[in-house]
DNA sequence: AAACGTTTCAACCGCCAAGAT
DNA sequence: CATCTTGGCGGTTGAAACGTT
């Protein structure tokens, strides 16, 4: 017999990717019975993954208002100038950003803004009439600004470094801006991969 | 075409605070 | 009041994607 009863009775855990079929179980387990009490919905959902993995997969990349890639100029001189007032508050400032996750910030700040912070010579937002022209570009800009999961229909974007924007504010006219827009193909990723297209793809093939 | 380096981002970890028992 | 559970947060990691040589 096991001298430790416990262990013989704990669930295994799976970690690492989530698969399809665990995010459709998760959105549908959700859909029926609402959030909540992250354990104990783990299990009623017969989900062999924490709490706490199933919160942060709904809240980070299941969540149907939840908008993926494309900062905005607007969103980037946002964070910028929260993260000077608050610091490394992600959570608050993703508060201010509707559809914007706390974790998609803290990745943005550290992979694009603060890279490019080690090397000031590049930074020119401080300018008033820099700044002033790109609001009316970004205004003007016919980037996505709104795409959640909700409409996430068949095309995901490729997030544009939008500091790249600044620093290249010529290089950058609406027209080429657009023109950077890569759209992935649906995916054909193999087995354990999904994209959200496809999730809620099959979401509204199954009627939800 | 392949090897290697870099970037991106989903997911995990550890800590803390609040609420429940 | 002490302990336990849960949720939330920020930091970090590692694999995949992408770019360069």
């Amino acid at each position: 017999m096991d001298k430790n009863p416990c262990k013989s009775q704990e669930v295994e855990v799976r970690k690492g990717p989530w698969t399809m079929e665990e995010d459709l179980i998760l959105i549908n387990y959700i859909a029926n019975h609402g959030e909540g009490v992250w354990n104990s919905l783990a299990k009623a959902a017969g989900l062999k993954r924490t709490g706490k993995s199933c919160r942060l997969r709904w809240l980070n990349y299941l969540r149907p208002d939840v908008r993926r890639g494309n900062i905005t100029p607007e969103e980037q001189f946002l964070i910028m100038e929260l993260h000077t007032k608050w610091g490394n508050r992600w959570s608050k400032i993703a508060k201010h950003l509707p559809g914007r996750t706390d974790n998609e910030i803290k990745n943005y700040w550290r992979t694009r803004i603060q890279k490019h912070m080690n090397k000031p010579a590049e930074v020119c937002y401080s300018n008033q009439s820099d700044c002033e022209l790109l609001d009316q570009q970004a205004s003007s800009s016919q980037l996505p600004t709104n795409t959640t999961n909700a409409d996430f229909m068949g095309t995901s974007y490729s997030p544009l470094s939008s500091f790249d924007y600044y620093n290249n504010i010529e290089a950058f006219s609406g027209q080429q801006q657009q023109q950077q827009i890569m759209l992935q193909s649906p995916s054909n990723q193999e087995d354990n991969y999904w994209n959200m297209e496809d999730i809620w793809s099959m979401q509204i093939l199954n009627g939800n």
